[in-house]
DNA sequence: CATTATAGTTAGCATAAGCTAACTTGTCAA
DNA sequence: TTGACAAGTTAGCTTATGCTAACTATAATG
């Protein structure tokens, strides 16, 4: 099974607060999300049978290579797009809203073209 | 119900369909968003629940007035998105891909604020 | 007129992903 | 040691949305 919106959402959330916290738990990702301390512990399931997060003994959630590689994958992808709509002149708010919402489906070709097109005029973000 | 992106989808293709010909069936929209027979009979049943698009007696689909400004909302919206990214350098045919699966998730801000920029810089699009 | 094809519907299955209720487990303080 | 709280899990419900199989209804054809 291949992750979709939601396990993005969860992955990305737990690499948010990994860059805060080294000690993260279901409870904080289901605080930060806003969901059900079920709904966290069957999502980190399915994360963990796509070897995409691990649990230490303590129950500390970490995100394993490929976990981390996908999560910076979409973090970028909101940062890009975050920093597209506010250049546009979109508030910050209003486009951090819409990058997290379409994160998931921007294609690395349109990805790498927004980046080529920073990279190349540069921006004020 | 408010409908979603599944709803959007069917509701674009109505309307895609109904500038080629008057007369949209809904094995036409089945066809062309290569969906079964059932699948499409319960989503213009929900539709109709939500008065978006009505049936005359021959079975023939037609948006109402709601349907049709929820429709052009979202095929807007695919036509501005694809400018967008085409005008990055993103090949067309990606470029769509991306608008289709991002169109459903562009807050009215955000949409205003690409086709500003548009106006104001123009484009070659 | 009977057969066949086309279109639509109904019934019921699957998956994804949220929820609540209730249980388990582990820690900590009286 | 016991009682309570915090974290996590299990069971089972719900909704959305795809599917197939099988039925119905209408229209066209021999």
């Amino acid at each position: 099974m291949t992750i979709r919106e939601s396990g993005e959402m969860y992955l990305e959330t737990i690499y948010i607060l990994s860059q805060k916290s080294s000690s993260v738990r279901g409870i904080d990702v289901g605080e930060y999300m806003g969901f059900s301390k079920p709904s966290v512990s069957r999502a980190l399931g399915l994360l963990k049978k796509d070897g995409l997060v691990v649990t230490d003994g303590q129950g500390f959630i970490k995100l394993t290579e490929t976990g981390e590689e996908r999560a910076q994958r979409i973090y970028e992808r909101h940062q890009l797009l975050s920093l597209l709509f506010t250049n546009l002149g979109v508030d910050a708010e209003t486009a951090a809203e819409d990058a997290c919402r379409i994160e998931h489906y921007l294609s690395d070709k349109t990805f790498d073209a927004i980046k080529r097109h920073f990279e190349q005029y540069g921006h004020r973000g």
